[in-house]
DNA sequence: CAAGTTACTGACTGATCAGTCACATCTGGG
DNA sequence: CCCAGATGTGACTGATCAGTCAGTAACTTG
């Protein structure tokens, strides 16, 4: 649906809460009411949403783990990183996931949050063969990926900030 | 401040855009019209308060890390995960660094995030004497943790589930 | 007690936004 | 050509919310 993916890079910006349907409906260049029509609500297309962006995150991923071919588990978890890090230039897909997890009062929206987790959880043990505590691991840095791209990081140059995003921004 | 005290639960629920300031002025027993004059406007309650939560995290890991007295810097970070992840018990610490940072689009709530990491990291680094890298280690996790409480993690009983929150939750 | 100052509120306004609905305008099949 | 379904929209409504303002109550100080 071309909605949902322009929806990604809408919703991207200000998150569920603070982008109307209106704008998603601008981007996807059709008018809000049609929005409503091929979707049950804001809540509906955000959920529609969310699933997508997890869809390309782990697609990503398993792309980026595969493209080493078969390797030891530390270098194909090495080849996903780069390839989550890569998602830092683009933004949409990391920011979106970051909102939806803020969101996550919602319960629709949560829900679609664990499955989304979930997803990338068993493709990164799967294709990585890594055992959990690396796995583990692989996530908390993923997670500090974002934080590093919501504070734009990247772009203070203090040394606080060069010990957060060593090795991963610029 | 009473009212930014009590701010810190209001908006640990749903966050900057989603939560009205009536709701916070009734958690604080005071009219909204009051908290208009107390502060130039939602935007400047919602950085008042932000500032006091980094306040109240930086303090919780600094007395963590001064308990275990002087220690190898892997004991004293560990002290100081220990009292980060005591934090999950109440939420709205976390909670809100966590909406917090979904709003960096704000211009003044990205700065003041920056501010708060800031501060963070400079105790954990001053207060542990770790390297850098472990500092980053440190944070990752504490992102971490962020994820598990925002989706609740712990109340899921899958094995994908368990390998995120391994050793944290639970 | 008078006068000033601080603490606080009810009642409003203007804007924004989710969601609806009646109404177009295409499309292909018989 | 006619009709049925799909694709789409403009114009509305009702609710919510940030922010204002005029005014009241409660202290403080002389």
């Amino acid at each position: 649906m071309k909605i949902v993916s322009r929806a990604v890079a809408a919703f991207a910006h200000a998150g569920y809460h603070a982008t109307p349907v209106s704008e998603v409906a601008e981007a996807a260049g059709v008018s809000p009411a049609y929005v409503f029509r091929l979707f049950p609500g804001k809540l509906g297309l955000f959920v529609a949403t969310v699933d997508h962006c997890y869809d390309q995150v782990t697609a990503t991923l398993v792309r980026g783990g595969e493209a080493v071919g078969p390797a030891a588990p530390d270098d194909v978890l090495a080849a996903m990183s780069a390839a989550y890090v890569n998602l830092i230039r683009d933004r949409n897909l990391i920011m979106l996931q970051v909102h939806a997890q803020s969101a996550c009062d919602v319960p629709e929206i949560r829900d679609a949050v664990r499955r989304g987790v979930a997803r990338v959880v068993r493709a990164v043990s799967r294709v990585s063969g890594a055992d959990p505590g690396a796995v583990q691991r692989f996530l908390a840095y993923g997670q500090l990926c974002h934080l590093i791209v919501q504070a734009d990081l990247g772009a203070v140059d203090e040394s606080w900030a060069r010990t957060v995003s060593a090795g991963i921004s610029h």
